[in-house]
DNA sequence: ATATGGCCCTGGTTGC
DNA sequence: TGCAACCAGGGCCATA
Protein backbone atom coordinates (compact mmCIF):
# COMPACT_ATOMS: atom_id res chain seq x y z
CA UNK A 1 0.00 0.00 0.00
CA UNK A 2 1.44 3.61 -1.09
CA UNK A 3 2.37 5.42 2.47
CA UNK A 4 4.66 8.70 2.50
CA UNK A 5 7.54 7.12 1.44
CA UNK A 6 5.92 5.09 -1.55
CA UNK A 7 4.10 8.49 -2.42
CA UNK A 8 6.90 10.96 -2.20
CA UNK A 9 8.88 8.63 -4.77
CA UNK A 10 6.31 8.66 -7.26
CA UNK A 11 5.84 12.43 -6.75
CA UNK A 12 9.58 12.66 -7.56
CA UNK A 13 9.38 10.65 -10.55
CA UNK A 14 6.22 11.88 -11.94
CA UNK A 15 7.89 15.18 -11.44
CA UNK A 16 11.02 14.84 -12.93
CA UNK A 17 9.29 13.18 -15.97
CA UNK A 18 6.51 15.52 -16.91
CA UNK A 19 7.33 19.35 -15.23
CA UNK A 20 6.78 21.06 -17.61
CA UNK A 21 4.89 19.22 -19.92
CA UNK A 22 1.20 19.58 -21.16
CA UNK A 23 -2.36 17.75 -20.86
CA UNK A 24 -3.45 17.55 -24.25
CA UNK A 25 -6.46 15.21 -23.96
CA UNK A 26 -8.14 13.00 -21.01
CA UNK A 27 -9.50 10.03 -21.35
CA UNK A 28 -11.43 8.68 -17.84
CA UNK A 29 -12.63 4.76 -17.72
CA UNK A 30 -16.32 4.07 -16.20
CA UNK A 31 -14.80 3.72 -13.21
CA UNK A 32 -13.01 6.89 -12.73
CA UNK A 33 -13.37 7.48 -9.22
CA UNK A 34 -14.20 10.99 -8.14
CA UNK A 35 -12.82 12.02 -5.21
CA UNK A 36 -15.44 15.29 -4.85
CA UNK A 37 -14.64 16.15 -8.46
CA UNK A 38 -17.40 14.25 -10.97
CA UNK A 39 -15.51 12.82 -14.55
CA UNK A 40 -16.32 15.21 -16.82
CA UNK A 41 -15.72 18.26 -14.65
CA UNK A 42 -12.22 16.51 -14.01
CA UNK A 43 -11.38 16.21 -17.70
CA UNK A 44 -12.73 19.40 -18.49
CA UNK A 45 -10.93 20.90 -15.47
CA UNK A 46 -7.13 19.02 -16.54
CA UNK A 47 -7.50 19.69 -20.33
CA UNK A 48 -5.20 22.10 -21.48
CA UNK A 49 -3.44 22.67 -18.68
CA UNK A 50 0.24 22.69 -18.29
CA UNK A 51 2.02 20.96 -15.36
CA UNK A 52 4.01 23.10 -13.45
CA UNK A 53 5.39 20.87 -10.35
CA UNK A 54 4.76 17.84 -8.97
CA UNK A 55 5.00 16.80 -4.59
CA UNK A 56 3.98 14.86 -1.77
CA UNK A 57 1.50 16.12 0.94
CA UNK A 58 0.50 13.49 3.42
CA UNK A 59 -0.28 10.18 1.38
CA UNK A 60 -1.82 12.84 -1.51
CA UNK A 61 0.22 13.65 -5.01
CA UNK A 62 -0.52 16.88 -5.75
CA UNK A 63 0.04 18.27 -9.41
CA UNK A 64 0.30 22.30 -10.03
CA UNK A 65 -1.39 23.19 -12.85
CA UNK A 66 -0.73 26.30 -15.09
CA UNK A 67 -3.16 28.80 -16.90
CA UNK A 68 -5.79 26.79 -19.32
CA UNK A 69 -4.81 27.33 -22.62
CA UNK A 70 -1.48 26.90 -23.29
CA UNK A 71 -0.34 30.13 -22.24
CA UNK A 72 3.63 30.10 -22.18
CA UNK A 73 3.80 27.45 -24.25
CA UNK A 74 6.46 27.30 -26.95
CA UNK A 75 4.77 25.65 -29.23
CA UNK A 76 5.78 22.05 -28.38
CA UNK A 77 4.17 22.12 -25.11
CA UNK A 78 6.86 23.36 -22.96
CA UNK A 79 5.77 25.86 -20.68
CA UNK A 80 7.57 28.41 -18.32
CA UNK A 81 7.82 27.54 -14.79
CA UNK A 82 7.25 30.37 -12.83
CA UNK A 83 4.14 30.50 -13.34
CA UNK A 84 1.93 30.54 -10.09
CA UNK A 85 -0.29 27.20 -9.93
CA UNK A 86 -3.88 28.07 -11.47
CA UNK A 87 -5.19 24.63 -10.74
CA UNK A 88 -4.14 21.33 -8.85
CA UNK A 89 -4.75 17.55 -9.66
CA UNK A 90 -4.65 15.64 -6.59
CA UNK A 91 -4.25 11.96 -6.93
CA UNK A 92 -4.77 9.86 -4.17
CA UNK A 93 -3.46 6.15 -4.61
CA UNK A 94 -5.41 3.96 -1.75
CA UNK A 95 -4.50 0.48 -1.47
CA UNK A 96 -3.41 -0.45 -5.06
CA UNK A 97 -3.25 3.15 -7.05
CA UNK A 98 -0.49 3.48 -9.49
CA UNK A 99 0.49 6.67 -11.19
CA UNK A 100 2.50 5.86 -14.08
CA UNK A 101 4.22 7.37 -17.45
CA UNK A 102 4.28 5.64 -20.80
CA UNK A 103 4.32 5.69 -24.27
CA UNK A 104 0.57 5.78 -25.90
CA UNK A 105 1.40 2.04 -27.39
CA UNK A 106 2.65 0.46 -24.00
CA UNK A 107 0.17 -2.07 -23.41
CA UNK A 108 -3.14 -1.09 -20.86
CA UNK A 109 -2.93 -2.14 -17.64
CA UNK A 110 -6.04 -3.84 -16.34
CA UNK A 111 -8.11 -1.89 -14.25
CA UNK A 112 -6.75 1.76 -15.84
CA UNK A 113 -8.89 4.61 -14.87
CA UNK A 114 -7.39 7.71 -16.29
CA UNK A 115 -5.23 8.30 -19.22
CA UNK A 116 -3.66 11.83 -19.70
CA UNK A 117 -2.11 12.71 -23.10
CA UNK A 118 1.09 14.77 -23.23
CA UNK A 119 2.29 17.35 -25.75
CA UNK A 120 5.35 15.25 -25.48
CA UNK A 121 4.05 12.33 -26.66
CA UNK A 122 4.01 10.28 -23.39
CA UNK A 123 1.05 9.50 -21.01
CA UNK A 124 0.30 9.99 -17.50
CA UNK A 125 -2.21 6.58 -16.27
CA UNK A 126 -3.83 5.91 -13.16
CA UNK A 127 -4.61 2.35 -12.43
CA UNK A 128 -6.07 0.79 -9.54
CA UNK A 129 -7.72 -2.50 -9.19
CA UNK A 130 -9.55 -2.17 -6.27
CA UNK A 131 -10.78 1.42 -6.82
CA UNK A 132 -9.67 3.09 -3.24
CA UNK A 133 -8.09 5.74 -5.18
CA UNK A 134 -9.20 8.97 -5.58
CA UNK A 135 -8.62 12.06 -8.05
CA UNK A 136 -9.38 15.44 -7.82
CA UNK A 137 -9.61 18.50 -9.16
CA UNK A 138 -8.92 22.24 -7.56
CA UNK A 139 -9.54 25.32 -9.77
CA UNK A 140 -7.70 27.71 -7.15
CA UNK A 141 -9.56 30.42 -8.59
CA UNK A 142 -12.17 29.03 -6.72
CA UNK A 143 -11.20 26.55 -4.39
CA UNK A 144 -8.74 26.66 -2.08
CA UNK A 145 -5.44 24.53 -2.41
CA UNK A 146 -4.81 21.21 -0.93
CA UNK A 147 -3.65 20.78 2.63
CA UNK A 148 -3.30 18.01 4.87
CA UNK A 149 -5.09 18.49 8.03
CA UNK A 150 -2.13 16.58 9.68
CA UNK A 151 1.30 17.36 10.10
CA UNK A 152 4.15 16.20 8.10
CA UNK A 153 6.28 13.26 9.95
CA UNK A 154 9.45 14.39 8.63
CA UNK A 155 9.34 18.00 9.13
CA UNK A 156 7.90 18.07 12.64
CA UNK A 157 9.54 19.25 15.50
CA UNK A 158 9.65 17.21 18.90
CA UNK A 159 7.56 19.69 21.31
CA UNK A 160 5.08 19.59 18.33
CA UNK A 161 4.97 15.57 18.01
CA UNK A 162 5.01 14.98 21.67
CA UNK A 163 2.25 17.51 22.06
CA UNK A 164 -0.03 15.35 19.17
CA UNK A 165 -0.78 12.62 21.36
CA UNK A 166 -1.54 14.31 24.55
CA UNK A 167 -4.52 13.48 26.43
CA UNK A 168 -4.98 10.85 23.53
CA UNK A 169 -7.72 7.85 24.60
CA UNK A 170 -6.52 5.51 21.96
CA UNK A 171 -3.46 3.50 20.87
CA UNK A 172 -0.53 4.74 19.82
CA UNK A 173 -0.79 2.57 16.68
CA UNK A 174 -4.17 4.07 15.94
CA UNK A 175 -3.00 7.18 16.34
CA UNK A 176 -0.32 7.06 13.95
CA UNK A 177 -2.86 6.17 11.52
CA UNK A 178 -4.72 8.73 12.14
CA UNK A 179 -3.89 10.89 9.17
CA UNK A 180 -5.53 14.32 11.01
CA UNK A 181 -2.38 14.16 13.10
CA UNK A 182 0.07 12.58 10.88
CA UNK A 183 -0.33 12.98 7.34
CA UNK A 184 1.30 10.05 5.92
CA UNK A 185 2.33 7.38 8.17
CA UNK A 186 0.18 3.83 7.01
CA UNK A 187 0.31 0.35 8.51
CA UNK A 188 3.80 -0.58 7.29
CA UNK A 189 5.35 2.29 8.60
CA UNK A 190 3.25 2.33 12.13
CA UNK A 191 4.53 -0.87 12.74
CA UNK A 192 7.92 -0.40 11.54
CA UNK A 193 8.54 2.89 13.54
CA UNK A 194 7.43 1.67 16.63
CA UNK A 195 9.46 -1.77 16.54
CA UNK A 196 12.49 0.74 15.85
CA UNK A 197 11.10 2.77 19.14
CA UNK A 198 10.57 -0.61 21.52
CA UNK A 199 6.85 0.46 21.72
CA UNK A 200 4.15 -1.88 21.96
CA UNK A 201 1.40 -1.16 19.51
CA UNK A 202 -1.30 -1.30 22.02
CA UNK A 203 -0.08 1.42 24.40
CA UNK A 204 -2.19 4.17 24.81
CA UNK A 205 -1.04 7.21 23.11
CA UNK A 206 -1.86 9.51 25.84
CA UNK A 207 0.05 7.42 28.64
CA UNK A 208 3.29 7.97 26.37
CA UNK A 209 6.20 9.45 28.69
CA UNK A 210 7.81 12.57 26.36
CA UNK A 211 11.11 10.51 26.39
CA UNK A 212 9.31 7.44 24.56
CA UNK A 213 8.05 10.19 22.24
CA UNK A 214 10.93 11.40 21.18
CA UNK A 215 12.33 8.00 19.97
CA UNK A 216 9.20 6.86 18.41
CA UNK A 217 10.00 10.83 16.31
CA UNK A 218 13.30 9.53 15.78
CA UNK A 219 12.50 6.29 14.88
CA UNK A 220 9.27 7.47 12.73
CA UNK A 221 11.85 9.90 10.97
CA UNK A 222 14.35 7.46 10.02
CA UNK A 223 12.50 4.66 8.91
CA UNK A 224 10.71 7.28 6.51
CA UNK A 225 13.77 8.07 5.39
CA UNK A 226 15.59 5.14 4.30
CA UNK A 227 12.82 3.76 3.17
CA UNK A 228 12.45 6.71 0.38
CA UNK A 229 16.13 6.25 -0.78
CA UNK A 230 15.18 2.52 -1.22
CA UNK A 231 12.55 3.55 -3.27
CA UNK A 232 9.29 2.68 -0.86
CA UNK A 233 8.33 -0.92 -0.16
CA UNK A 234 6.61 -3.15 -2.31
CA UNK A 235 4.34 -5.52 -0.49
CA UNK A 236 1.45 -6.03 -2.52
CA UNK A 237 1.78 -3.89 -6.26
CA UNK A 238 3.06 -1.10 -5.21
CA UNK A 239 5.88 0.04 -8.21
CA UNK A 240 7.16 3.85 -8.79
CA UNK A 241 6.27 5.91 -11.85
CA UNK A 242 8.34 3.50 -13.98
CA UNK A 243 6.80 0.75 -13.20
CA UNK A 244 10.03 -0.66 -10.90
CA UNK A 245 9.87 -2.14 -7.74
CA UNK A 246 10.98 -0.59 -4.53
CA UNK A 247 13.55 -2.64 -2.47
CA UNK A 248 12.54 -1.36 1.64
CA UNK A 249 10.37 -4.28 2.23
CA UNK A 250 13.85 -5.97 2.44
CA UNK A 251 14.45 -3.76 5.37
CA UNK A 252 11.12 -4.69 7.42
CA UNK A 253 11.45 -5.83 10.71
CA UNK A 254 8.29 -6.93 11.61
CA UNK A 255 5.84 -5.78 8.49
CA UNK A 256 4.30 -9.70 7.54
CA UNK A 257 7.09 -11.05 9.54
CA UNK A 258 4.51 -12.76 11.59
CA UNK A 259 6.91 -16.27 12.83
CA UNK A 260 9.81 -15.71 11.88
CA UNK A 261 12.59 -14.48 14.37
CA UNK A 262 12.75 -11.08 15.45
CA UNK A 263 16.08 -9.50 13.87
CA UNK A 264 17.26 -7.82 16.94
CA UNK A 265 16.72 -10.82 19.59
CA UNK A 266 15.69 -13.82 17.83
CA UNK A 267 12.22 -14.47 19.23
CA UNK A 268 9.04 -15.33 16.67
CA UNK A 269 7.53 -11.96 15.24
CA UNK A 270 3.48 -11.85 16.04
CA UNK A 271 0.74 -10.16 14.75
CA UNK A 272 -2.51 -8.87 16.01
CA UNK A 273 -5.43 -6.76 15.26
CA UNK A 274 -5.34 -3.11 16.56
CA UNK A 275 -7.45 -0.55 15.41
CA UNK A 276 -8.65 -2.59 12.83
CA UNK A 277 -5.52 -3.31 11.11
CA UNK A 278 -3.18 -6.46 11.18
CA UNK A 279 -0.49 -5.44 13.16
CA UNK A 280 3.26 -7.19 13.80
CA UNK A 281 5.43 -6.46 16.59
CA UNK A 282 8.25 -8.23 18.66
CA UNK A 283 6.64 -9.23 21.83
CA UNK A 284 10.37 -9.05 23.68
CA UNK A 285 11.96 -5.74 22.21
CA UNK A 286 8.77 -3.52 21.93
CA UNK A 287 7.04 -2.79 25.72
C1' DA B 1 -15.22 16.55 20.51
C1' DT B 2 -13.36 12.17 20.07
C1' DA B 3 -13.24 7.26 19.19
C1' DT B 4 -15.07 3.07 16.95
C1' DG B 5 -16.91 0.10 13.34
C1' DG B 6 -19.02 -0.75 8.76
C1' DC B 7 -18.44 -0.09 4.03
C1' DC B 8 -16.33 0.09 -0.49
C1' DC B 9 -13.45 -3.21 -3.99
C1' DT B 10 -10.49 -7.01 -6.17
C1' DG B 11 -6.84 -10.34 -6.05
C1' DG B 12 -4.41 -13.48 -3.43
C1' DT B 13 -4.78 -17.07 -0.02
C1' DT B 14 -7.06 -20.65 2.37
C1' DG B 15 -10.04 -24.60 2.88
C1' DC B 16 -12.79 -28.27 1.39
C1' DT C 1 -7.11 -30.20 -8.78
C1' DG C 2 -10.67 -26.77 -8.82
C1' DC C 3 -13.67 -23.76 -7.03
C1' DA C 4 -15.73 -20.80 -3.52
C1' DA C 5 -15.41 -18.40 0.66
C1' DC C 6 -12.61 -15.32 3.06
C1' DC C 7 -9.89 -11.35 4.02
C1' DA C 8 -6.82 -7.25 3.74
C1' DG C 9 -6.92 -2.37 4.21
C1' DG C 10 -7.22 3.83 3.60
C1' DG C 11 -10.49 6.91 4.17
C1' DC C 12 -15.16 8.33 4.75
C1' DC C 13 -19.31 8.28 7.22
C1' DA C 14 -22.68 7.09 10.74
C1' DT C 15 -22.97 6.00 15.40
C1' DA C 16 -21.80 5.97 20.45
Amino acid sequence: MPELPEVETIARGVHERVRGDCIRQVWLGTHAEPFKTPPAQLAEGLEGRAILAVHRTGKHIVCELGPWGNAGSNGKGVVRQSQEPSAQWIVHLGMTGRLLVTFPDAPLAAHTHARLSLASGRELRFVDPRRFGRLEFRDLDRDPAFSAPGADPLHIESSEFVALFRGRKLTIKGALLNQSLLAGVGNIYADESLFRAGLRPRRMAGRLTKAELERLRKALLEVLEHAIRLGGSSVSDYVDADGVRGFFQLEHCVYLRTGQPCRRCQTPIRRMVVAGRGTHYCPQCQR
